[in-house]
RNA sequence: UAAAGCAGCCGGAUAAUCGCGCCCUAUAAGGUGAGGAAAGUCCGUGCAUCCAAGGACAGAUUGCCGGAGAAACUCCGGACGGUGUGAACCGGUGGAAAAGGACCACAGAAAGAUACAGCCUAAGUUACUACCAGUAAACGGCAAAGGUGCAAUGGCGAGGUAAGAGCUCACCGACGAUAUCGAGAGGUAUCGCUCAGGCAACCCCCAAUCGGAUGCAAGAUUAAAUGGAAGGUUAUAAAGGUGUCCGCCCACUUCCGAAAAAUCGCUAGAGAUUAGGAGUAAUCCUAAUACCAGACAGAUGAUUAUCUUGAAACAGAACACGGCUUAUGAGCUGCUUUAUUUU
């Protein structure tokens, strides 16, 4: 998990963050970036989403939730996110697609579209 | 030994690295952190808010007996019926002539009153041939044997008869009465001017019980903010609320937009574990012990290695509790039954 200061968290900023559709789409797994920062004071915060209309069971959406942030956290914690940390606020959100892999496949999912951001 | 039946257990472990929620201290360190079903939301409760004077009419639930339980489409023990060689299992199990209605697909003549194929080798009336006698032709009698169907008006045998029929009788079954045993459901025995399609998981009847609605996004407090549109307004109150109607309550109601912060509710309990006692059991009583998730875009994780047993199944708390139902890998334990072999 996250610190909690990293954590996208109230329903307006998500949809502020969603209105942009600013979106990247990466082996069952869309980034959507939000608006650039004006400042410096506020780390970049992130959200995860798996609809239950992805998977039923909420074993395998936490399970998927999970590995997108650990990879991102394993990438903050290295120093390896780029342009990622001019953005306001990210939100990755999984689809059927990319339920059920491993945590490489993730990772290199997260990984690629990071470096997509400019 | 094999195949079954029932009950129960387990629900991955260890190490390393990197992390998260909550508690406590206060950068650290420490403690603690999903389930047997947390699931489905099918029942029942607590708790919260709103409504509920009353009348009439509706409505809901339950349905063998006894017990347990806060209650339950709950549990335990028993009765009865059914299935199985058996251990065992299954059953929403009051009333279907003596209240009433509806329905019973297909097939079949007929699924509430019927005769398709038949029988009545001629008993009755008629007809035909002159009588006797013959003829199932008409009236009429029959429902036993045939076919259909989940089901055809209790089964089977004997008597009886023109042929037949509980018409009569024996046995069995059902129903009722009496006696007796049992706490009761019921069991057993005897008797009878008794013999009646099914369906009440359709309405209905009977008996018993029940304030209702909405669910923690309930709801309470604090702070901030309070724009637009439509309708209504001193009353016959439209809309709204109360199961419906009457009645009653309410001066604001509905929609859109913006802003959506913090605290409480929130986890110490119809709890848990252990021990003892009562009871066939469900369960109850007593004592001791510890405090054991509480988030709010929502923690309980990721990777690697080794091991069990191979690559670990089903599956993720969201106010809480009691049940039911469904899903579930590999394995283990106990008791019981049947079959076979050996002694």
């Amino acid at each position: 998990m996250l610190p909690k200061e990293y954590r996208l968290k109230n329903k307006a900023a998500f949809s502020a963050t969603y209105r942009i559709k600013n979106s990247f789409y990466k082996d069952g797994i869309v980034l959507y970036a939000g608006k650039l920062k004006a400042d410096n004071e506020n780390p970049t915060r992130v959200g995860f989403v798996v609809s239950k209309k992805t998977h039923k069971r909420a074993v395998r959406r936490n399970r998927l939730k999970r590995l997108m942030r650990e990879s991102y956290r394993l990438m903050l914690k290295n120093n390896e996110t780029g342009n990622a940390q001019n953005y306001m606020s990210l939100i990755f959100v999984g689809y059927e697609k990319a339920v059920g892999k491993n945590f490489d496949e993730i990772q290199n999912s997260i990984k690629d579209l990071i470096m997509r951001l400019k």
